[in-house]
DNA sequence: CCTCTCATTGAATGGGTATTCAATCAATAT
DNA sequence: ATATTGATTGAATACCCATTCAATGAGAGG
């Protein structure tokens, strides 16, 4: 996973570690150089494989550039997919950890930051990126509104709209990110997430409180 | 500026009207077509102009996207800059003035966020993309961090991070435009505006008032 | 061992595009 | 009119890259 380069004894190796490989090559090249300056041949040179490879085990350079952003989504889905199918923690802790999913270091990396607005500049006009994203944004964003709804309700906040809310949220993760990608010096994934929690505190009230460490506005 | 294609009389023309002809076709192009996709020849055809005009009256292709970003980023400093050097009208205003700005018609239409993501999209290993949007992004967290310390004094708010609310004003803008490029139908931008305003009624309490009609979360 | 299958390689192919530039054209000055 | 200057054109050039594929290599099953 971390490793991108091959140091194996095996010449040969079953496709899915193959297919790893070449998508975290992939990853690694946007990186460097975005989507447009990424080639083929670059990509098996960072994989440590041959120019032909990617061609064999995806159909095509668009089709391992989608299993790339695909596994980006899933990586990140399957973060708090995982919390909110559990029954034995809270509402709030769910929300909580849909906010650190998004920040976690795994997820958001400088590296990944750069491939998922790589992909977002060219998502307007390729349906297949539009869709793979908002496959995973809409469903956070739908799972949010339920979860504030279901805070509010427990806090008896009647006055609250928790599909905007959950709109909000979305426009402030994104915006975080980009803040990030952009200008890391003055956006850390720490200080982003306290951003958002900040938010959520001011909206749910005391409901949703400092848990942690998020001074409101210190 | 609205029309691309020359329907003019003269063949030759002055230099800044070939220019801005051709940087509003790369506009027109890169929504289109995303940056990689955008080509000189495909540029000349849009603009009514011949193929080798791009590179006579711009160095490169690099250089006449450069110059392209440029202009977008003046054309919507200028917005809120013309209204941030009065001082005929108030701090609220002036803040107010900048939210619009942000979610002017002409500021963000589709069009204009997907050259913008585009753009973004490249950013990260573009040196000079990055310092064109960073320069007009500084000035205006710079701006807004003042006018919100000086309401906030004026209200008697001291408990308050201006700086910190600027980040956030920062991170709304940019999530609410990548929501409005990725899912228009859901994210407008008169709903974008009114969350931004919502978040800032919520931070500045009552001070920054529903001036016109933005309902706290309805 | 011997096949047979599948992974792997990288040279060759074909299509595309930024850039150059010599030729052409229009306006202005002489 | 003529010359001069600068804009404009588009064919030619040179490069780059995705994709193909024939040849090669390695492992599995007999």
């Amino acid at each position: 996973m971390t490793s991108t380069k091959s140091s194996g004894k095996t010449r040969t190796a079953p496709p899915e570690v193959r297919r790893n490989q070449l998508i975290n090559a992939t990853i690694t090249c946007i990186a460097r150089k975005g989507i447009s300056g990424t080639t083929l041949s670059a990509i098996g040179k960072e994989a440590g494989l041959s120019l032909g490879l990617a061609n064999f085990h995806f159909k095509s350079k668009d089709a391992l550039l989608s299993e790339t952003l695909r596994c980006l989504a899933a990586e990140h889905r399957d973060m708090w997919q995982r919390d909110a199918k559990r029954d034995d923690i809270s509402d709030i802790d769910k929300l909580h950890s849909i906010v650190s999913a998004q920040f976690h270091p795994r997820i958001c990396s400088r590296k990944k930051l750069a491939v998922w607005f790589a992909f977002f500049g060219e998502a307007c006009h390729r349906k297949t990126y539009r869709s793979i994203s908002s496959q995973i944004d809409m469903e956070r964003q739908e799972l949010c509104a339920e979860l504030i709804n279901s805070i509010a309700d427990k806090g008896g906040l009647k006055e609250i709209d928790a599909e905007q809310i959950a709109l909000t949220l979305e426009g402030l993760f994104d915006g975080a990110w980009l803040n990030m990608l952009m200008y890391p010096a003055k956006f850390t994934r720490e200080e982003a997430e306290r951003q958002v929690l900040d938010y959520l505190g001011l909206v749910l009230g005391s409901t949703f409180g400092a848990d942690f460490d998020s001074p409101v506005s210190a």
